[in-house]
RNA sequence: GCCCGGAUGGCGGAAUGGUAGACGCGGCGGCCUCAAAAGCCGCUGUCCGAGAGGGCGUGCGGGUUCGACUCCCGCUCCGGGCACCA
């Protein structure tokens, strides 16, 4: 009989074992090769959910297979610790955010330690700590100096749920706020902007390179946007004086410009509109002002309201012709000139408003017969040879597209232009728990930075939250009065806190020496770890902290700050499926969280992972089911059928001779090594799960038929390193009960081809494609032989009714199909 | 509307164009036991058949191929992303 497998006590020590041990620790001067496997930091909302665990549990895999491997894994687990729910419990009366967050940060290391999860600990990094603060700021002011961040008047996103502005990435497409879900409004205020539009090039071009989800890098390029084309200037008509800037894709189309258009936010409206249309643009100045983006943006309503003319005329410069130029809440203030040339014939957009204003529709492509553009019911924005274009008739669109600008550029009229949708980073925040904007306002010196030797501004502890929701920053006397560092003059203190997306844009590059005194990140240091080897986590970063640490990366590097031939920091990234219960993704603000801790405490950590691990491709979401508990157990008997097969089995016998080489056993074992490997690397962990389980179930076949001691010896030694990955605990105490020493120190085993291959297979032999025998032949079968076995088979004779077949196509050794 | 994913037993899911359903869950049967639990062994897509065996079968309709879950064309449904960005 075994000994019993006393789950609790085992897990306990093997986690004090490699904590005390710094089994997984890794310092600079490791000589063997460095690696970086990382999960996405978490934000503390208390003890783990089953996505964590599943998050932690690949990473893990991840780490103690490539430390197996040989390589010095940095593995290091940190907190995104700013945050709004913690300001959100203390307005409801709770505790100070402080006291919260680390209260929640307490909960969630121990769950994660409880896992089996291995980590530098030493590394352990929360943004919300004054040394984070310290260089969080360094960096905002670094990129103050090189002009990457600025202050700025600009129509913002606000959310009067979380009394804050957004940033354009945290407002979702139907215009409400991805944390509240409140409808987002449009303010004008003065915000802090980081200047992400000047790396929009580089971080659409890298994107091909970068081995992450297509998926995610096709959102990515959604995101910034690229278009190119040509941008001009046209004269007006009435204001001779004035010019009006606009940007099109299609400069091929000038000569169907028939209106021109500028956004309700254009600076010259005010004087181009006359005194007849004036009442008709203020309507839609203030329509568009009072509307939320929801709305603005919405396809609905009717477009008769959406416009007005302002009574002036441009001319269109293709033509000379003067075209009347409306304003329309269609066209958008923030993207290009803020002025289109509009085309009706060409873009749908601009035929619906053409029809709705009775403006004039002039074709400049020939569009395809028998389309509803064709019988002149719609636009036609594809491609077809140019009509009514004068010295562009008859060209292509590409052809005509480079004609139209290399005529705007000789005429001096215009020049090519790429424009992107991607806008600045809006870091502002008007809350509390954060990072403070290292910034003073005097009434000399205008903004001012907080001197580095002052650094960092840390929040005062003694605040008052209320419930209006306002930063109590903005009432903190003692926080808010300061000294300008130039002229000694009083200044006041800026009391926006950053985004904390900020926080997690170089978290994993302080990582590679999170003590560092003398620079936010240790440039040799991080040289040595990074790029992220090993990225993971969830699909709801793929746009928002996804790409802002590709840019902090790149701007960190071009100012020194980095390591500057570092571009991109993630170069393989995996988004793990999510967790659902009842149809919802599984989260703490949703409700439907199911703690992992009755299961460590009811089967282990190590039946909880394999769960993880084995319950569908880690790419997919699973549904948390009834039956995951049953899964759950079904993994436990599992491990205690290895446990079983581990301690009960009798040891090979010392001095023995080696298992024999050519017993199926030992091509089983290699086997699996070569697919679990494989599986791992391309994290295929349920399958790899399923092939130790059918090795587990091979060696016991074994050891009932009465294959030799030393073979099955040798088998079960290798299935506990291949299972060491994963289920760490009970690999650990069985392999160094059986045979002593630590499993988790082992090298990872390396399958011999030679015994891949079997040198007896299974042949199938198929009657026009069906499979009507099985036959075991030698591997090394020659093409005739097989082909002759195949019409000897009974089966095949019986099929053929004495037939000659017309055809035999042969795969030896796997297979002959028979052709009737 | 556009762009991606996906659809396989009762369930989760496996399958470089070559035995569909690995592995597990659930179910059924047997062994062990006074009995149960645990464990061990076997069966388990579906229909016909006592059996041997055979028919059908990877969302639907076509196609390519000696051979298609896999490749191509056209759909249906589900999930996700984008959607006045000129």
């Amino acid at each position: 009989m075994s000994d019993a497998y006393d789950v609790q006590e085992v897990e306990a020590r093997w986690q004090r074992r490699w904590e005390d041990e710094g089994t997984y620790r890794v310092d600079l001067d490791d000589p063997r090769p460095a690696s970086y496997v990382l999960c996405m930091y978490p934000y503390p909302s208390g003890p783990a959910h089953q996505g964590h665990v599943r998050n932690y549990t690949f990473g893990d895999v991840l780490v103690r297979y490539r430390t197996m491997k040989g390589e010095a894994v940095l593995s290091p687990f940190g907190f995104d610790s700013f945050g709004l729910p913690a300001e959100n419990a203390a307005i409801k009366g709770g505790a100070h955010p402080r006291e919260y967050t680390e209260a929640r940060i307490a909960e969630l290391k121990s769950s994660v330690q409880r896992l089996g999860a291995v980590y530098d600990w030493r590394r352990e990094l929360r943004s919300h700590d004054p040394d984070y603060i310290k260089w969080n700021q360094v960096i905002f002011q670094a990129l103050l100096e090189h002009g990457l961040a600025y202050r700025a008047n600009a129509p913002v996103n606000w959310c009067p749920g979380c009394q804050t502005v957004l940033a354009n990435e945290q407002v979702l497409s139907d215009g409400t706020c991805e944390r509240s879900g409140d409808v987002v409004e449009r303010r004008d205020l003065e915000q802090w902007f980081f200047r992400i539009t000047r790396y929009a090039e580089e971080l659409l071009d890298a994107l091909d390179a970068l081995d992450w989800p297509e998926r995610v890098k096709t959102m990515q390029r959604n995101w910034i946007g690229r278009s190119e084309g040509a941008q001009f200037t046209m004269k007006i008509a009435e204001h001779p004086e004035q010019e009006i800037e606009v940007f099109t894709t299609r400069p091929d189309t000038g000569f169907g410009m028939t209106y021109a258009v500028l956004a309700p936010e254009h600076p010259l409206i005010d004087e181009v509109t006359t005194a007849g249309q004036r009442q008709a643009v203020d309507e839609i100045l203030e329509r568009a002002r009072r509307s939320t983006d929801v709305e603005r943006l919405s396809s609905e309503g009717t477009l008769e309201k959406r416009g007005a003319f302002t009574g002036s005329h441009c001319i269109n410069p293709f033509n000379g012709q003067p075209v009347p130029l409306f304003v329309a809440d269609y066209v958008l203030g923030s993207y290009g000139t803020g002025a289109i040339m509009a085309v009706p014939a060409e873009d749908e957009r601009d035929w619906d408003f053409a029809k709705a204003y009775g403006l004039p529709i002039v074709r400049t492509v020939e569009p395809p017969p028998d389309t509803p553009a064709a019988a002149d019911q719609a636009a036609y924005a594809g491609d077809g040879p140019h009509i009514n274009s004068d010295w562009m008739d008859g060209l292509d669109t590409a052809a005509a597209k480079q004609k139209a600008i290399e005529w705007l550029e000789h005429g001096g009229i215009g020049h090519r232009m790429v424009n992107y949708r991607l806008r600045d980073w809006l870091i502002s925040r008007q809350r509390y728990w954060g990072c403070p904007i290292p910034i003073l306002y005097c009434p000399n010196d205008g903004i001012v930075p907080v001197p580095t030797e002052d650094l960092p501004v840390l929040l005062p502890e003694d605040v008052e939250f209320r419930p209006t929701g306002e930063s109590p920053l903005r009432y903190h006397e003692g926080f808010l009065h300061a000294t300008c560092p130039r002229c000694g003059a009083p200044a006041v203190r800026e009391t926006d806190t950053m985004d904390t997306f900020v926080d997690s844009s170089w978290y994993f590059l302080r990582f590679a020496d999170p003590h560092d005194e003398a620079a936010p990140i240790n440039i040799a240091a991080a040289h040595k770890y990074l790029p992220v080897d090993r990225y993971i986590g969830g699909i709801t970063h793929a746009i928002l902290h996804l790409l802002y640490s590709r840019f902090y990366t790149r701007a960190l590097g071009d100012m020194g700050l980095g390591p500057k031939e570092l571009r991109e920091p993630f170069a393989n990234l995996f988004c793990q499926g999510m967790i659902r219960l009842g149809g919802r993704a599984m989260s703490k603000s949703r409700g439907n969280v199911v703690p992992p801790g009755e299961y460590f405490e009811r089967v282990g950590a190590d039946a909880l992972r394999l769960f993880h691990l084995f319950a569908g491709p880690p790419v997919e979401d699973i549904d948390w089911t009834d039956q995951a508990d049953e899964i759950i157990e079904g993994c436990s008997r599992y491990l205690a059928r290895v446990w079983r097969l581990a301690t009960d089995e009798p040891a090979a016998e010392p001095g023995a001779a080696p298992a024999g080489t050519a017993d199926d056993l030992r091509r089983a074992v290699h086997t699996a090594i070569a697919k679990v490997s494989a599986d791992i690397e391309r994290y295929g962990f349920n399958t790899a799960v399923a092939s130790l389980m059918e090795l587990t179930n091979t060696i016991y076949r074994h050891i009932h038929a009465g294959t030799r001691r030393e073979s099955v010896d040798e088998a079960i030694k290798t299935l506990l390193e291949l299972l060491a990955p994963m289920a760490p605990h009970l690999a650990a105490e069985a392999f160094e009960r059986r045979y002593g020493g630590h499993v988790h120190t082992q090298a990872w085993p390396v399958a011999d081809p030679a015994y891949l291959v079997a040198d007896q297979v299974t042949m199938i032999v198929q009657v026009n494609g069906k499979v009507r025998d099985r036959l075991e032949v030698a591997a090394g079968i020659t093409e005739e032989e097989a082909v002759e076995r195949a019409l000897q088979s009974e089966k095949v004779r019986e099929q053929l009714k004495g037939a000659e077949p017309r055809r035999v196509i042969a795969r030896p050794p796997k297979l002959v199909n028979v052709v009737a």
